[in-house]
DNA sequence: CCATAGATCGGCT
DNA sequence: GCCGATCTATGGC
């Protein structure tokens, strides 16, 4: 499977965001099992956005958010669960990709595992879910995505049927439809499976 | 299916 | 102090 090329995320995060639907995030564990899902629904973050962890500045927090495009920026929410983001656009621009969920392909065994009691439909349902399923934590906070053998993307089939709707949980900003995932897509996540 | 409550803690106002 | 880019369990319809 070939990577993502650096150049496709080195754009503004409302391109990267609906471009990334099809797309596979990959993780090899230190045993060599491989685990693989593809990307169902992500949630576009500008650097002008008041809904994004980076609009008042750099931060140590969310640092990795200024990388250069394909840095993983990994953070904690509700003091529980991390999610995963990819970053975007130019170094120091401070943009970035939320994955939100994805439909799991490879290493369902070691996802269950690590979800007991958790449909296979919900395995990588969400962003804490999807972070969950493939263990990422801080530990992955800054970890290049373009060239790392740990956790990385590959690219999919070109995804034709998008939807575009206000992002999930965020107060400011509301009004923009920044949220894409895959029309139809039973491993989209939110409150209800109905977008739109 | 829908609504609500509780968990739990790092980062910033 | 306060508040999240959330999830799960539970209770109602």
């Amino acid at each position: 499977m070939a990577r993502l090329a650096r150049t496709t995320l080195a754009r503004s995060a409302l391109e990267v965001a609906p471009a990334l639907l099809g797309a596979v995030l990959a993780r090899r564990e230190d045993d060599g099992g491989l685990t693989r899902a593809m990307i169902v629904e992500t949630e576009a973050y500008e650097p002008d956005d008041p809904a994004s962890h980076a609009y008042r500045g750099r931060t140590p927090r969310n640092a990795s958010m200024f990388g250069q495009a394909g840095t993983l920026y990994v953070y904690l929410v509700y003091g529980i669960h991390h999610c995963a983001n990819v970053a975007t656009g130019r170094v120091d621009e401070g943009a970035a990709v939320l994955l939100r969920a994805a439909e799991p392909v490879d290493g369902l065994d070691r996802m269950r595992r690590r979800r007991p009691g958790s449909s296979d439909r919900d395995l990588c349902r969400g962003p804490g879910r999807l972070a969950q399923a493939f263990h990422v934590t801080w530990a992955f906070d800054g970890l290049d995505l373009v060239t790392s053998d740990t956790i990385w993307l590959e690219r999919g089939d070109r995804v034709t049927q998008v939807t575009a709707s206000p992002r999930v949980g965020v107060r400011h900003a509301a009004d923009q439809a920044w949220r894409f995932s895959i029309e139809g897509s039973p491993f989209v996540s939110g409150p209800r499976a109905r977008l739109r």
